[in-house]
DNA sequence: CGGCGGATTGATGTACATCAAGATATGTGG
DNA sequence: CCACATATCTTGATGTACATCAATCCGCCG
């Protein structure tokens, strides 16, 4: 990503713990960010309570470019997290289109994820989604149930419920309830894709 | 929008006939587009035949624009339609830019949709959002309601009763069954954010 | 006028939410 | 390092919003 070449010499690295916010809803989108380590996910809340995650983001990505002026979603740490922010007008033509076009087909990717899906399916291509970016068949599940619950659009309970039949039948193992990897690959396949 | 000034002096005007499709699911992205006149939806399949909308698609606006190299959701006419062809690597940057940006908020607009909401919230916000684009309170549906229940992740079904509802609760006044106004626009109002 | 795709309406089933306890993990101060 | 406190996760019982299945109705075009 010729990304990165940017992102080192410009602006500073901030660190954020646990649940802290990086940005509100409502805060003016004067900056992009790279996650350096750590994750964020970006949040927006409706006026009754409920919640809906816009996504994830780990080491190397950037997140926090929205269309409009003031932000729709707000951004926060789900564990110790550090930064490093481009201002707008810093940023190249490039940075910006580069992230849109990837911003645009992780939304779309959201979108086939939410529409008319059960919740099995759901979970299952999340699984997939989430190994894929680590090492073979071995993945880190940083975030909490509320917050997959919150990203798929389903209660926590029905997650963990679903999690739980998942592991019952070997399709995967939990090492810890932050931490699984998949046993029977195609079977979550076929599970994702039905 | 600056984006007409190039495409009125670009590439060729074409015309689709109701249903058509413009382009498929698969093919290279080699092209943007406007439309002139009439209406587009951008339609995606899973393998068992469930379908899944993107978009909507109006006069003046412009679609087509997506991050993979080949398309991951098809465009069809959804009633005769003219539209006129961009093509990649004559679009300036500023116009990919736009495009993405007012992708992507249409995306997460789309997301906060279809996100843990009811099917009384999802068909109240539709209505309003379509109500904007026209003139005051009146308001043309140029979609069938599969389309509708397909871009609010719904049984076609449920969006004719939730329909009939609220002309029941005199919230809105259907024409024809293509054709809406909205009488109690607060109430709608309610009802969509909850 | 007759036929056909789209829309409405009704009866029934079910996947998931909600409510409610417990069990496990995580962290803090003694 | 342990004991307590608090958050997170799991599991169970029950309710309900919406899907599904199945007619029937309506508007539109030949």
């Amino acid at each position: 990503m010729p990304v990165r070449a940017w992102t080192q010499t410009l602006d500073l690295a901030l660190t954020y713990g646990s649940g802290q916010q990086i940005y509100a809803e409502g805060d003016r989108a004067h900056s992009v960010y790279t996650v350096v380590s750590g994750a964020v996910r970006t949040v927006r809340h409706s006026a009754d309570g409920r919640r809906q995650i816009g996504g994830f983001y780990y080491p190397g990505e950037l997140f926090g470019l929205e269309a409009e002026e003031e932000r729709l979603f707000a951004a926060e740490a789900i564990r110790p997290t550090r930064i490093r922010s481009i201002r707008r007008e810093t940023a190249t033509q490039r940075v910006i289109i580069e992230t849109a076009l990837q911003e645009l087909s992780r939304a779309n990717q959201h979108l086939a994820m939410l529409g008319r899906r059960s919740a099995e399916e759901k979970i299952a291509s999340f699984l997939l989604d989430l190994a894929l970016a680590g090492p073979a068949h071995q993945a880190a599940l940083p975030m909490s149930r509320q917050d997959m619950a919150d990203y798929l659009g389903l209660a926590l309970e029905t997650v963990s419920r679903v999690l739980g039949r998942f592991q019952e039948e070997e399709i995967v193992v939990f090492a810890s309830c932050r931490e699984f990897s998949i046993i029977k690959r195609f079977r979550l396949l076929r599970l994702a894709s039905a």
